[in-house]
DNA sequence: ATAACTCGTTGACTTAAGTTAAGAAATGAA
DNA sequence: TTCATTTCTTAACTTAAGTCAACGAGTTAT
């Protein structure tokens, strides 16, 4: 399981093996159960999660309505605004497979930093490529239409479509449930004239 | 105009006089025309952009229309994806309002990096805060309507509404030019009854 | 096995965004 | 100033998303 995390790494920094045990010392590798819910509302935490296996979603409550914002799937990490802004979070974080997950504090990090200032460099430009990439995303949401937002995933992450509920992937793509249904349809209907 | 980028910082980590006036001899401070355009789709760049004072805008030529979708004004910074992805930009920069910016580029940091490892830690910071901030953007844009967007907007970046073109706030709300005049007028219409 | 729920789809209707076009208002250049 | 361009608004019409309700299929619990 940990040649999983460690394949990852050495895209972008080469680990010793002392290095490697420090961080299986850690020992913050979880499996965490379907359902399970990691992150309340109004809750204060400083976890951050990594998935290596399985899948988590963020979402909110809103006017008793569940929406889906965000899925984390193998090799993304998720740190919660919360653990950022000290604030109670505004969201929730639960886990919707049975999962893989590495579980991480910034005092730990601060920890690990402190041994190996790598780690900081790695963590430095994971960051920053999540946040371009993040970027492109958001752009590429805000010039489409939901139909292209769904033909959009459809390439980019045909997974998600099978692993996941259709009204969590509505809330997702930015519209009801009922709308990507009909958006379904009508994409099947024109493929058929 | 350099105590601007220094309290910024200030929030942050602490400097030395000595680690100031390195970062002034690095001479990155630049007075931009509006008009200009700082990247072009196509371009490979390494540039990485930080406001002090003005504003710039991101936008996609998508079927020979003007999409804008970010802006980036006061203590902000830009790091452009093609700097990350190191491949052709698909995007536009532009500087919408005459201003002082500070241009960086991947070099120079890792020069100052090596110096002062403070910076880094700097860097790892401000990247974490950015994009949990991002998400947090986003995961609202997908759960508001547009007239929620714009009232949203209204709130936290009235400056912007002032400052910037409608039709260039319109893309940026994820609707066209015209739908965002009307909703205005719907707006003003509610408040009248 | 049955009842209760969840999930996805469909239909009828409402609302608002997209489209196209025209024109008014503001801005900039000659 | 005057002309041209850009920006914003309005109108008429089309398209699709939101809303509300109903239904069937599948799942879970009792």
């Amino acid at each position: 399981m940990q040649d999983l995390l460690f394949d990852f790494i050495s895209k972008y920094v080469s680990l010793t093996e002392d290095e490697k045990n420090i961080i299986i010392s850690l020992n913050t590798f979880r499996t965490i159960k379907k359902g399970t819910i990691l992150l309340n509302e109004g809750q204060n935490s400083n976890e951050s999660y990594f998935v290596l296996k399985g899948c988590i979603r963020t979402y909110y409550i809103i006017d008793g309505v569940e929406k889906t914002t965000a899925f984390y799937t193998e090799m993304e990490v998720l740190t919660p605004h919360c653990v950022i802004s000290k604030a109670p979070s505004e969201y929730y974080i639960s886990c919707i497979e049975d999962s893989i997950i590495i579980i991480s504090n910034p005092e730990m990090e601060v920890e690990v930093f402190n041994k190996f200032p790598k780690f900081e460099s790695l963590c430095r430009i994971l960051s920053e490529e999540l946040l371009a990439k993040q970027q492109i995303d958001f752009d590429k949401f805000k010039t489409s239409s939901p139909e292209q937002r769904y033909l959009n995933l459809l390439q980019s992450r045909p997974d998600l479509i099978q692993r996941v509920p259709q009204h969590q992937l509505a809330s997702f793509l930015g519209i009801k449930p009922e709308s990507l249904s009909r958006l379904k349809a009508r994409i099947i209907e024109k493929n058929k004239v």
